[in-house]
DNA sequence: TCACCTGCCCGC
DNA sequence: CGGGCAGGTGAA
């Protein structure tokens, strides 16, 4: 009798039994025959067992016998390695293939009427899926519409085993309270961090002023709550603001006090500080959008800083947005939130709206005091112009530059490449929009074909509900060459560049043209740029995007934060229309109220996030199919379906774009407040009666798209 | 009567 | 996904 591969794999597992009771030499006891005739462990003998496999139909758990061996280290949240699928040989199920898993829970009897498979092995002691954090990825995958193991997949990180055997750093003291710092600008800062200390749960929408004191004042947040006993987690949306905070709660609290979770450190490393949090070592972390899930013991502050950057949400399905997990968090864990930015998005407006969180914001003197000047230009103004023809700058700007280059660095935000353009009325410039569902207008080819992005209704006869013209414009893109001109124009003063492959993190205090990409803007040492110039106008707000906007101003702001304030000359220049809501917005600095006004809109025109959304993607035989067997709720409205364009060959493919060479549909689900959850549930459901029937590739769904037009 | 195929459904 | 198994089909 030869050894096939089941022999094989059952005396691998009797190898990890034996191994796995710590013993080195052979069996000292007759062997058990196979697997089934092992002993059983005498208490809780069943392991509830997450399996590692994100098939949406699989979203349930399964119950395997505890041999006896295994029972000490088959706890709770411990990976291990069970066998799974079908498989029958001579009658008896001993097949299957070997996967990895959780267990979620021993228990004294299964509702499985067969005979139970046994684990095959305990992986790793280490009890990495915790009650509260299963908890948590329930609720994720529940409002995602998405399954259990996917989201565990973002929640644990890989095992390294080598981290796994360093011990942890001995649990510090707390940290002395802070003192409010910088939360004094602001009229309830100092309360907000006073009920942090009495271990209350505060919520707060926070509208950070500018300069650049945002990182030390969410710093002394986290260190109040770490005070008060409790545990503390910042979200930032990438490694460079991370590290900020990183440097200012070191210098709060001498180190130690937390772990910094970004991408920058090895897996291992990153690991090693992640079992850190895990087993109640460090209760502060300071990370990007992946430290959503870190299992902070007995969390008093969850904080996420400018919550509308697009990093916030993860591109891994179901593709859960920091905020949103946060917000969960903050419910079940009854920590308090702190939601920070120069900008506010809408969803942070809604909270504010709903009651939920409170504004914490400085008073309008205050702001003025610390905020740099705003000017607009209007893009027309560059050809009527003649002195400053050479760089093709309107008077205003050149001026602002060369007076700025006289004292300091000088900002130029560029607009990144690859932004499709929109429809826009050629007189005011209002985007245009279906009539039916206000959808954005796109056209294919020829003006002729006129159509909605959303559901596809053609309007041959638009006229501009703004202004009533009947013309229509593709808005342009294009200010990258102003910059580069710039340099020609002042040869004497250097010129820097900051973008995405090549990221400056610093410039000193010293004449220079900072030409930089939204996001990418270094950090000035000193007291800031001496002046900026805003020349992404038109490319932003021209996105065929709902929050074009909102994003429009987000990156302004975030730029114009580090100018000088304006007592010490500081100047911004946008090149924008300034009857455009963002470009006032900008010049008031009022990012709440621009939220305000915005969630207003969105609620009258059943917009998200008064109304939630879902988008159904895939092949049109699967989108139709899937939304055709959805049991949606009553009142769900659906949107199309619309053919995808075909994505820039040049951009990377993403979640949910269209694999090359295939025609793909999307529709849009719109759901009234209140049936979100109803409206995930339903297609979770509808998703995975379809594959597990396998009608067809299945269509993809996403929640709260953000890219809707 | 048997070998093979296709579709369906399940996995503990 | 991957594999069993039921029920159908066709050739000897």
């Amino acid at each position: 009798m030869g050894e096939g591969p089941e022999q094989a794999a059952e005396v691998g597992e009797q190898l990890a039994l034996v191994r796995a009771a710590g013993r080195r030499s052979a069996a000292p006891r007759a062997r058990p025959r196979t697997w089934r005739d092992a002993e059983r462990a005498e208490r809780l003998p069943v392991a509830r067992v997450l399996v590692d496999k994100g098939l949406v139909h699989l979203d349930r758990l399964f119950d395997y016998a505890v041999p006896a061996a295994m029972d000490a280290e088959a706890r709770p949240g411990v990976r291990v390695r069970v066998r799974f699928g079908a498989g029958q040989r001579e009658g008896r199920r001993e097949g299957g293939r070997l996967i990895n898993g959780f267990i979620v829970e021993r228990r004294e009897e299964t509702d499985f009427p067969g005979v139970l498979a046994p684990l095959a092995q305990v992986l790793s002691t280490e009890p990495v899926l915790t009650p509260a954090l299963l908890r948590l990825c329930r609720s994720v995958a529940d409002r995602y519409a998405g399954a259990l193991a996917d989201v565990v997949a973002l929640a644990v990180p890989p095992r390294m085993a080598r981290a796994e055997r360093r011990p942890s750093p001995e649990p510090q003291d707390p940290p002395a309270p802070p003192d409010p710092g910088g939360w004094a600008r602001y009229p309830h800062g100092p309360g907000f961090l006073d009920a942090l200390s009495r271990g209350e749960a505060p919520r707060a929408v926070w509208t950070a002023l500018p300069g650049p004191g945002w990182a030390d004042e969410l710093a002394r947040a986290l260190a109040t709550s770490l005070a008060a006993g409790r545990g503390a987690l910042a979200v930032l949306p990438d490694g460079r603001a991370a590290a900020r905070v990183d440097a200012a709660l070191t210098a709060l609290t001498g180190g130690g006090a937390h772990v910094l979770l970004t991408a920058d450190a090895g897996r291992e490393e990153r690991y090693r500080r992640w079992l850190a949090v895990s087993r109640g070592a460090v209760r502060c972390v300071v990370g990007t959008r992946a430290a959503m899930f870190a299992p902070v013991h007995g969390l008093g502050l969850a904080a996420i800083w400018d919550d509308g950057d697009a990093a916030h949400r993860d591109e891994h399905a179901p593709q859960p947005h920091a905020r949103e997990v946060l917000v969960l968090r903050a419910a079940q864990e009854r920590a308090a939130v702190l939601l920070g930015g120069h900008g506010v998005t809408v969803e942070a407006a809604q909270l504010v709206e709903t009651g939920w969180a409170g504004p914490l914001a400085a008073a309008r003197e205050t702001v003025r005091e610390t905020a740099p000047v705003i000017r607009t230009v209007v893009e027309d103004d560059q050809r009527r112009d003649e002195a400053a023809r050479y760089a093709r700058l309107p008077t205003v700007a050149w001026q602002a530059l060369r007076d700025g280059l006289a004292h300091g660095p000088v900002l130029v935000q560029v607009p990144r490449r690859g932004y499709a353009p929109r429809l826009a009325c050629d007189r005011c410039r209002t985007p245009a929009r279906c009539a039916d569902c206000h959808g954005p207008l796109a056209a294919e080819g020829a003006l002729e074909l006129l159509g909605c992005g959303w559901c596809g209704r053609r309007a041959p006869e638009w006229h501009c509900d703004a202004c009533g013209s009947p013309r229509l414009r593709a808005v342009v893109i294009g200010a990258r060459r102003t910059a580069e001109e710039l340099g020609r124009a002042f040869p004497a003063v250097p010129v820097r560049t900051s973008g995405r492959d090549h990221v400056l993190d610093t410039v000193p205090d010293a004449p220079a043209l900072v030409v930089s990409t939204p996001g990418a803007e270094p950090v000035p040492a000193g007291p800031g740029y001496a002046a900026a110039l805003l020349l992404d106008g038109w490319a932003l707000l021209g996105r065929p995007d709902l929050r074009a906007g909102e994003e429009a101003l987000r990156r302004w702001l975030n730029a114009a934060a580090l100018v000088r304030p304006q007592p010490q000359g500081g100047t911004v220049v946008v090149l924008a229309e300034p009857t455009l809501r963002p470009v006032q917005s900008l010049v008031r600095w009022d990012p709440a109220g621009h939220a305000r006004r915005e969630l207003a809109d969105r609620a009258s025109l059943g917009f998200p996030p008064v109304s939630r959304m879902a988008a159904v993607s895939g092949p049109p035989d699967a989108v139709a199919g899937l939304l055709g067997a959805a049991r949606l709720p009553p009142d769900a409205e659906v949107l199309g379906p619309v053919r995808l364009p075909v994505p820039d060959p040049g951009r990377p493919r993403r979640t949910g774009d269209p694999p090359a060479g295939e025609q793909w549909d999307r529709a849009l689900v719109r759901v009234p407040p209140g049936q979100g959850a109803a409206l995930a549930a339903a297609l979770k459901t509808a998703r995975a009666a379809r594959l597990a029937r396998r009608e067809s590739a299945g269509a993809r769904v996403l929640i709260d798209p953000s890219d809707i037009g």
